[in-house]
DNA sequence: GCCAACGTTGGC
DNA sequence: GCCAACGTTGGC
């Protein structure tokens, strides 16, 4: 896929952990903590800067897409893997292996309409959405233009 | 709080 | 390499 070419994908993140406002607070933060391969492969690899980043909170009352955001920096080493005292330390990360890789994302926008779940589930064109499928956990999701497209219109 | 779905681990 | 057991995620 040319470079020139901006991809679309969707963060989760519980908002008690770290939510929009958060986000918009800080303007800009590291995606730290990611522990599962395929949303590391997702970071290490296949995120652009400038690619867009739907906003999702989990476990939220109702469960929803609550923004924008667009990656920042391009993957590199999660260092709280090497941090005993993080809850994400992994012994096997070495500061030469890193194992692990993160992106920094900055914050574009607040939807002035956060799009529920159930909405995500019941649009036409969003029926193939990853986090629209049962038993979806993957934490870091590639997203198709034709969804960012709706979702971003739902949210306004 | 429940539990289905999922990823990872480890015995064999 | 299989697969049962386990821990975690996350909607409900």
């Amino acid at each position: 896929m040319p470079s020139s070419t901006r991809r679309f994908w969707l963060l989760k993140s519980e908002p008690d952990c770290y939510s929009i406002d958060d986000l918009q607070r800080d303007g800009a933060t590291f995606w730290s903590g990611i522990r599962n391969y395929q949303a590391r492969n997702y970071m290490r690899d296949d995120m652009r800067q400038g690619d867009g980043v739907l906003f999702y909170h989990s476990g939220a009352e109702p469960p929803c897409v609550v923004g924008i955001a667009e990656v920042a920096r391009e993957g590199y080493g999660d260092h709280t893997a090497l941090d005993p005292d993080d809850d994400h330390f992994d012994a096997k990360a070495t500061p030469d292996t890193m194992i692990w890789s993160m992106v920094d994302v900055r914050f574009v926008k607040k939807f002035t309409e956060p799009v529920p779940l159930a909405t995500l589930k019941a649009t036409p064109g969003l029926e193939r959405m990853v986090v629209a499928q049962r038993g979806s956990r993957l934490s870091v999701q590639p997203v198709t233009d034709e969804e960012w497209s709706i979702v971003t219109q739902l949210g306004h």
